[in-house]
DNA sequence: TATTGTTATACTCTATAACTATA
DNA sequence: TATAGTTATAGAGTATAACAATA
């Protein structure tokens, strides 16, 4: 333990780095291949389509409007265009132009995919329940809390490189 | 916080849990999602073949079978037979028939391969360094390798639904 | 002119099943 | 018969660029 310190400057990863670093791939990847298959086979959903109709059933009226759909879930507009379109071929959401903006699209969940989000909840719940948190305590979880959200506040305010194409730009 | 146990009964899952869960999702996928345009950028390389040519490196003679290759970085046999096609076309490894097993084939890292993982890695690491370790302190990113790497013993072990569609498989 | 979203298109990656060959 | 790997093929998803429409 000579330097523990999160070593801003070499250009080598610590051991431990180099641990949560693979770590956080593995297990990111299990889990979400997990989930993916619980989506496909409970909703025949995609993790995508999945997160846009939760999130649509987070917001109070169910409806967003595309560009804040967009949001971390998705890295093109085209592939977000291409998402929403199938679920709405499917009836789980509606897209109408907004009033307020006609530009705008306004993405709202029906009926309909309430009831597939309903239906894929607890299998997803139970997925991550067995594969993530079953190992782990109450300290633990909150320790992968704090430290992962420290690393989120972190990215969201960072310039995110290319991940968002368009939108947020500043100056130029 | 009445209770604050990893409420491993309830179908529901506990807000720090949630926390933990969205947490992981957003920062893996906006980690890797930043590595792999650098991979591309620096070395025309997805992250599965980045992940291939590294595993080679880390090997003593820079060789390996496919089927040990596999392990976790690719879900199915013919993915990674794709990917190490790709890899031999550019000359980056080299593929033939073991001799203690006329059935396997063993890879092997070429100075070609070498050469561009040397070209990618400073850049690979800055960007970890830069997203996902510059807000962490030493005792973090212990805490994030201690708890991930408690999860990710756990998938290694628990039985992978099917993930592994061959391999390991004892009774039957 | 800037922003919102869609379309066309090309491409990468993944997965299933059928198949070959060796143990 | 079981294992290692390849091939064929089909499909899902993503991204870039060109485009239309509104602010």
């Amino acid at each position: 333990m000579t330097s523990d310190a999160p070593s801003k400057d070499s250009a080598q990863l610590s051991p431990v780095e180099l641990d949560a670093y693979f770590a956080l791939i593995e297990v990111s990847s299990l889990v979400r291949h997990a989930v993916e298959q619980q989506l496909r086979e409970a909703g025949d959903l995609s993790y995508v389509q999945f997160q846009l109709l939760a999130t649509l059933g987070d917001s109070p009226a169910g409806s967003s409007r595309m560009t804040d759909l967009a949001d971390g879930v998705v890295y093109s507009r085209s592939g977000l265009t291409y998402q929403a379109q199938l679920l709405e071929q499917r009836g789980l959401v509606t897209r109408a132009p907004s009033r307020e903006d006609e530009r705008s699209t306004t993405v709202t969940l029906t009926d309909a995919g309430r009831d597939v989000l309903a239906a894929v909840f607890p299998g997803h719940i139970a997925v991550l329940k067995e594969l993530l948190f079953e190992p782990l305590s109450g300290g633990d979880v909150e320790a992968l809390a704090g430290v992962l959200g420290r690393v989120r506040t972190h990215l969201r305010a960072s310039p995110p490189r290319s991940a968002a194409p368009r939108r947020r730009k500043s100056s130029s």
